[in-house]
DNA sequence: TACTTCGATGCAAAGGTTTGCAGAAAGATC
DNA sequence: GATCTTTCTGCAAACCTTTGCATCGAAGTA
């Protein structure tokens, strides 16, 4: 029932080679035999079989995008951005949710490796060293985690979560909490480095509350917390986190921004709804999955998968790049953060932000620190 | 480089089909041949090549699943649950995203045709007689859309809108507004087909508006026509529209819901964290997503794909069972909607709603109107 | 002992495509 | 007119599995 390339040539009275290259090689047939094979093709409805095709070029056209979460809105973006890229390129995309687990990751790494050309890894919660190893299965392209060796899209959360926390610190705000994200998590980790940095730089008090799940649920169950540490700032780990938290403080009658301020990240399209609308630092997530499916492909049309031909094909080093792109991030303000106490005895050397809010600018040009890094 | 069957039936000391049998028939396989297979393989690092696999056996223990936006709330849990329901059965998901355009799904459908064993369209914007047309190349389980002779995955949205008439109707409204989804989409006709009904036997005037696109930015278009047409409730397509029109209302200085009630459609997780948090439709969104799957699976073991063997193969007319599930949906009511112009003159036969707010229920038991057909 | 039965394994074809190589026909060069 | 190119097409092997059939040895039966 399927046509198959045998049909066709037979159709147009070629042979299927001929059909073959029609379709992979077209400058090698002659224009009229093009037009008329094509035309039965067309015909019959043909078209390629991709099992087939991968079966011999060692390339499924097909790349697997694995994330900690469909539903946490930050992700999304990032799928319909990498998707559309590659179905530019005619590739398409295995989205599979891991459900935050770690060991779910590793099970379709391997589960997808066969199938794919290459792994799309955000926001990994595997170890550092397990990353590696799988790396050696698959071309493994890893967004929101730095690993020297592999090719990653990061985003800058660490310049936003400085900016966020001079941002409070130019309102009066001195003490203040970060809600921390679930263990594992390098933008969690990054997020507390900066952000512990920039509260001693500005002479503020930070609190450390987690590791919490990167989820509503985990904002709010910190609320209480929250209010108990007597804290008048919080910048949480992501958008969810910081809409829990303004339900729960709003639960607590604790106003926002009036009684304690709250920053979140990502800016995903959420954060303008809540009430009072949410301050927040803005990470380019399209650009991430553009960004990450080019230099998956990239890496991919580097390395020849199939070594057919001549007996022992003697691994010359193959030379891999492994840039590492970081993308820009930019501190949005909104409502729901205000003056804190020390408004007006402001410390010199803490810029105060100017009172506008910032407009999101264009998602900008990638900072590319690229490296060249020769494997075996 | 990579590991095949050979590798492993050489380092075991046995034929190739052997190990192949130690994978897909294990029975056929003496115990001790079996583990030393096994444990070969597990030492190799073997993986079946699917991709090979699938050119003989016809399955490609993929599926796709289509849907018309990702960035969609209503989304994400059926994606969630319809990948672990694969899971379970080996099968992966494919996920593509149409930007609710009808071009691109009929291309997708096409393209994911050869590479899955079959597709779930999720509220299609195709034409039937597209889908029909379709399904003769892949099989396909149709979600949020009844076609005759195709398994289809339905919410009983009608019951949804009647139940929400009812309930408006019930605190006093009379003037109601529709906000209809976008072109195409059989869950809006089938939500003005009941709203109308239901309205009429309330007595009450129903204004449709619409079609719109299924975004906040629909939703907050309509908010300024929606006050003009002075009506005192609306209700809208999906909550993401809700949301919006929220927003619009508010920006227009107009109190929910004091001056008008908004009622959605899907409990999506984000209708509980707007002010005032909304009254909605539940839709039984997971339970869409296993119910899909499972019929695309169960159609899929029904007719054998590859005809290898004996000459012609008489098609002695297979049969293709093409149930039809209905799942029930709930409506929630929570703060967005409240008494109307009429409230205590209400007329006899509208139910009035009990005051607490219900709780929504499991997913329930899906209602199964079964039916077989037999297709050529 | 001769014959059947049965369980385990090997053999080889098949599935749809790509691609290096070879052959043919046509055109160019001398 | 012979030789060399060039352009196009055909041939057949290869990719990695699965699977119907054949084989073979051992156990069971008469």
């Amino acid at each position: 029932m399927p046509v198959t390339i045998r049909d066709v040539a037979r159709a147009s009275g070629v042979h299927i080679s001929t059909v073959s290259r029609t379709f992979s090689a077209p400058h090698l047939v002659n224009p009229e035999t093009r037009v008329r094979v094509l035309a039965c093709a067309e015909d019959l409805g043909y078209r390629p079989n991709r099992a087939a095709r991968a079966l011999i070029t060692g390339r499924t056209h097909n790349i697997g995008l694995i994330i900690a979460d469909i539903a946490n809105p930050f992700f999304p973006p990032l799928i319909k951005a990498a998707e559309s890229q590659a179905r530019h390129r005619d590739y398409h995309v295995f989205v599979a949710d891991t459900n935050e687990d770690a060991a779910a990751e590793e099970e379709l790494v391997h589960a997808l490796a066969k199938q794919v050309d290459g792994v799309l890894l955000c926001s990994p919660r595997m170890s550092n060293s397990l990353i590696e190893q799988l790396s050696r299965e698959v071309p493994l392209v890893v967004v929101n985690r730095q690993l020297a060796g592999l090719p990653c899209v990061l985003m800058d959360v660490g310049q936003g979560a400085r900016s966020a926390i001079e941002h409070l610190a130019g309102l009066g705000h001195r003490q203040m909490a970060l809600l921390a994200g679930p263990r594992g998590s390098w933008t969690s980790r990054e997020l507390r480095r900066a952000a512990s940095a920039a509260a001693r730089a500005a002479g503020a008090d930070l609190t450390v509350l987690g590791p919490n799940p990167p989820t509503e649920t985990g904002g709010l169950a910190q609320a209480e917390q929250v209010h108990r540490a007597g804290v008048t700032a919080v910048l949480a780990y992501n958008d969810l986190m910081a809409i829990g938290l303004l339900e729960g403080l709003d639960a607590l009658g604790v106003r926002v921004p009036q009684e304690i301020s709250v920053v979140g990240v990502d800016d995903i399209s959420l954060s303008r709804l809540t009430r009072p609308k949410l301050t927040t630092v803005a990470t380019p997530t399209a650009a991430a999955g553009r960004t990450a499916v080019d230099m998956l492909l990239q890496q991919d049309t580097d390395l020849p998968r199939t070594a057919r031909g001549g007996g022992a094909t003697v691994a010359v080093g193959v030379r891999r790049t492994t840039a590492q792109v970081m993308l820009q991030t930019e501190l949005v303000i909104r409502d729901s953060t205000g003056p804190g106490p020390y408004a007006g005895r402001e410390r010199p050397g803490t810029a105060a932000a100017g009172p506008g809010p910032h407009r999101r600018a264009d998602p900008g040009n990638p900072v590319v620190a690229a490296g060249d890094v020769v494997a075996s």
